[in-house]
DNA sequence: TTATAAAATTGACTCAAATCAACTAATCAT
DNA sequence: ATGATTAGTTGATTTGAGTCAATTTTATAA
């Protein structure tokens, strides 16, 4: 792990969404106090249950959120990717401690933040208080709904999902549409708790009924209509 | 349901986590606006999907917090009891609708806050605004380390954690403990994702083991540790 | 108290998805 | 290009927990 000051113009900063409300003095205070942090492929940046003192925001690559269970066995919980932070809900915490792992999935590039910088300008920022919440009421809606999936939903109906989800808004109206996979197949699948040898298999039998076509990691949804059908 | 005005000494409220930072003034705010809501066991709050307006605190009972799926399968979120708030987040959601339907499981009475006049609060109340990011962010910790029961935990482990989560902290050391719950086994089961059979079989393999005892709404912790053990 | 409904338990059976094992395809370093 | 490592696929088998059905226990109302 390589971390180094570095100073970006104002606006650069000002273009990430927590950012955005801040004013001159504000930003200028964010700028001495963050860093560039570099890692390679495979790289940790955290693990759960260390002690945290930064957030982060991902500049370059894709960085892993995680879980390791006590035999064991990982659970990606996230990828997230350029321009999404993460960990910022951390810094409310009273134990100020990280509650997931992450790891770098590809050489990744990333601004880090200071916890108690942050919290002196959110002293001075209402706005950016209200951006902050906003933030965590939608991680949380999203967690709610998550949870439901996992609970209610079997794995077929998780991947759909996930697949029809990967559709942009622009293309919400399409018959079709073709995916490019961000992350490995089994990346993927940890995230929707599914095991990659399931996820295969679901595959198939998605491109057995005609639904979609698989290329690696191009998917083509062939029968956006009839995928939708699937969840109900 | 019965909802109307009333008035409450400020220093009541003010023993309420969320309101506990405000000012005079704030409080008689918040009191112009608050209502007191009854509820008879089994009537409904709102449903999720709904537009949201208030958010509410428990004063007496216990709130069902739940969702429904597809095929009509209900699955109980959380319950909610005194002094505990919920859905206070949704303030911050862009599209201010509950993401989950709440109901009454016992005689209920609740306070109600309008959302309108809690972020004017909010706005005068740098520390409320805190007090809130704190439970926000209490909240997704929560979630992730139910994400990760349900996924990387079998039923039996989620079950036996839950038990040991009851025991208080001062009781923490004792090598026996004895439990009441709360609500009906089926409603624990639930929000464990557990089918009631599956729980009432799980109980009885941890009493055949001499771990527990059961005796209707009693749980006899009898080793504690013993159950420590199975967690890993 | 008794009748009735609701909650909890138990057994038999089923099934979705995990595991185990073998193999193929793709990617990477030399 | 070539061997080596990693990712993905396929088949055979197992299993944890769900479902269905029948009781028993507990709670509630008449």
């Amino acid at each position: 792990m390589n971390m180094c000051s570095l100073t970006l113009p104002n606006t650069e900063l000002s273009h990430l969404s927590l950012m955005s409300r801040l004013a001159e003095p504000q930003l200028d205070k964010i700028q001495k106090t963050m860093k560039l942090v570099s890692l390679e492929e495979g790289e940790h940046l955290f693990e759960q249950g260390q002690k945290a003192d930064k957030f982060f925001v991902v500049r370059r690559g894709q960085v892993k959120l995680y879980r390791i269970s006590i035999e064991g066995n990982e659970r990606v919980i996230e990828v997230k990717h350029a321009n999404e932070f993460f960990v910022e809900s951390v810094l409310f915490l009273d134990s100020r401690e990280y509650p997931i792992s992450a790891a770098a999935l590809s050489d990744v590039e990333l601004l880090a933040f200071d916890f108690n910088t942050f919290k002196e300008v959110l002293e001075e920022s209402r706005e950016t208080c209200f951006e902050l919440m906003s933030n965590m009421s939608r991680y949380l809606r999203e967690n709610i709904n998550q949870v439901d999936n996992l609970t209610l939903q079997n794995a077929t109906f998780r991947l759909v999902n996930y697949l029809l989800q990967q559709i942009p808004v622009e293309h919400q109206l399409d018959d079709s549409f073709q995916i490019e996979l961000k992350t490995s197949k089994s990346i993927i699948a940890s995230c929707l708790s599914i095991q990659p040898e399931t996820f295969s298999r679901i595959l198939r039998g998605l491109k057995n009924r005609q639904l979609i076509e698989v290329k690696g990691k191009l998917i083509t949804l062939l029968d956006i209509d009839g995928l939708r059908d699937m969840l109900g």
